[in-house]
DNA sequence: TATTGTTATACTCTATAACTATA
DNA sequence: TATAGTTATAGAGTATAACAATA
């Protein structure tokens, strides 16, 4: 829950000598890199922002998916966000134990085992949903509505082949 | 060197019995879900195309950077590249190790030191820049060029502000 | 035999503190 | 005093192998 300060984006007001501009066209023109930076930055402003409720990206993910998936599984929600099981055991187990989130015994699969949030978890990621998008609306500031959208939908495009 | 598969986006073909479709719409109208998604896709394929040369997205970069801007610093690469400047030691000693790249006095500052390819390091990001971009042709193919244009743009917009 | 969830574990990535040499 | 580069190290993130219980 101690979240730390991430100072690599912070590049100040840089040097005092060798004030020389970095020749960064190449690697600007490509999609990659392009990216990369941008989701890093929507993710340090996530960072600090989501920091009230102690929720890192994939903890918001994951309530957020329980929230309108009630009953899901560990399983699906390992394919779903990317993530390996031995990876989910201990972020389903810490969001159990602060109450966010319900093992249930899954209704036909004795394997399975159902998630559900508590009522205290709900809460949570009402508000946390509220605060994502006023977060992105932030660091979007610069895009026209049409623009954030055009952005989301090419992104789409690139990782749903 | 020894690359792993990664295996998180695979998601082959789901599960047997619980087939359900997760509602992933929340999260998909989110631009920092949609960017880190279509980051770790393109990462994914560069991963697997690149291994050839042994390059990393950060080694890739590095070694873009210093072959267009000759004599750069680690201090500037760790500003421009978001990486902190102890954990750039290794990744410079690796690649002068490797005999890619060559540290060579500041010719006006004693204490940096000015990064320069050798010749090798040169050929390798000549052939490495074409193979980055065949990959991105190839992960953008359902986009037109003016849509992966907009794409760049838009993403370029998020992260310098 | 295959799958779900799990434990143990290892490797990589990212971060902080503190040092030296130079400015 | 401040900065460039470095060392040591800690913590988070991501990966594999192997197991028990169930399908």
């Amino acid at each position: 829950m101690t979240r730390r300060i991430r100072t690599f984006s912070r590049q100040t007001t840089d040097s005092p000598g060798s004030e020389a501009v970095v020749d960064t066209s190449f690697l600007e023109s490509l999609l990659g890199y392009n990216a990369r930076r941008a989701a890093l930055t929507i993710i340090e402003v996530f960072l600090d922002r989501m920091s009230v409720y102690g929720l890192r990206p994939v903890d918001f993910s994951l309530l957020s998916l329980v929230s309108r998936n009630p009953g899901i599984t560990s399983r699906q929600l390992c394919s779903t966000l990317g993530i390996l099981p031995p990876n989910l055991v201990k972020l389903v187990a810490d969001l159990d134990k602060r109450g966010l989130l319900q093992r249930k015994p899954h209704p036909t699969d004795g394997r399975a085992i159902g998630l559900h949030l508590t009522v205290d978890g709900r809460k949570m990621v009402r508000e946390a949903e509220v605060t994502a998008r006023e977060l992105e609306d932030g660091v979007a500031a610069t895009l026209t509505t049409e623009e954030r959208e055009v952005l989301m939908t090419l992104l789409r495009k690139i990782y749903k082949q």
